[in-house]
DNA sequence: TTATTGTCTACCAATTAAATAGGAATTATG
DNA sequence: CATAATTCCTATTTAATTGGTAGACAATAA
């Protein structure tokens, strides 16, 4: 039940885009040294945002990333998705992509996988009802009292 | 966000202990065999569990393990958090360790900590209300239309 | 043309999860 | 008592996932 590393890397980044203006371009390395993620890491991190449709890109100099949709309009459910894949606590239990569990016999009477999508449904709509707009604002108040941008070199 | 397969042998071990009444026990290697779970696994499966206070065992010949505490005593959560620890999406943000998170600077003001503490505490909420005499229900009626007893040899 | 930036794929290292192994301790029973 | 059946405990091995690095390539502005 834990959120991976990457999944807190893109919550960060998506702060930090949310915090400029929409048409404003963010590059990795300034996200990069701002957040103090490894670079080439935070580099597919973004990647994967882009192909979910939750970022966009503009290449060569001067290039960068900003957010694609409103931060109002994505979700914190979203976000892990586009990174960790589906919520279900199960691969069985997934609303999207439902495959049999290695070691159920029978997907269609596992009394498991009715539990579990029932808790899946669950922790999808408290994370959905999350936006990223949510966090910025909660960003933006705990940084007026502890700012954490960093003179640190990456 | 997935849950072990630890976590499942627990719950379908504890199932089948929910089955029987509560003063029979049920030895590993039934269980084992029921559920086809390797049984030196389910072994440290079970011991987690009794030192968790969820089961009791008894040694020597004839004996075996039996619950506890009543079946709609013991929720999902008290048996996910006994395998799998805290149900936390961060270490930061569980109720009954938190640690700070590596990576961040303080955990104080770290607003990823209090968006996530929350999301934790809805998390358990869910799990919490749902009892292993849920668990049995389910089981009891998807058993009846297409039982998974099986003849395999541990 | 060159410097800067994102794209893509492959690879390596570290950590964690899953499973296995083997012996010690305990107990019922003949 | 001797034996077989059982839990208890720890260590080890193996497999899978995660976290991070590398480098060639493509696009773009100046
Ligand atoms: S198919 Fe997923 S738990 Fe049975
Ligand atoms: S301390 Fe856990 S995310 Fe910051």
């Amino acid at each position: 039940m834990r959120l991976s590393k990457k999944s807190v890397y893109a919550l960060r980044a998506l702060t930090c885009l949310g915090a400029s203006t929409a048409s404003e371009v963010v590059s990795i390395h300034a996200i990069a040294r701002q957040e103090r993620i490894p670079k080439k890491f935070l580099e597919q991190v973004l990647l994967a945002l882009k192909k979910a449709g939750i970022v966009q890109s503009s290449r060569g100099k001067g290039g960068g990333y900003a957010l694609r949709v409103a931060p109002a309009q994505v979700t914190l459910g979203d976000i892990i998705r586009a990174i960790d894949g589906p919520l279900a606590p199960l691969p069985c239990a997934s609303a999207v992509s439902p495959v049999k569990c290695p070691g159920c016999l029978d997907v269609e009477s596992c009394w498991l996988r009715g539990v579990m999508t029932e808790v899946g449904a669950e922790v999808s709509a408290v994370l959905d009802h999350i936006t990223l707009a949510d966090l910025c604002r909660r960003a933006a108040l705990s940084q007026r009292r502890s700012p954490h941008v960093l003179m640190y070199e990456i």
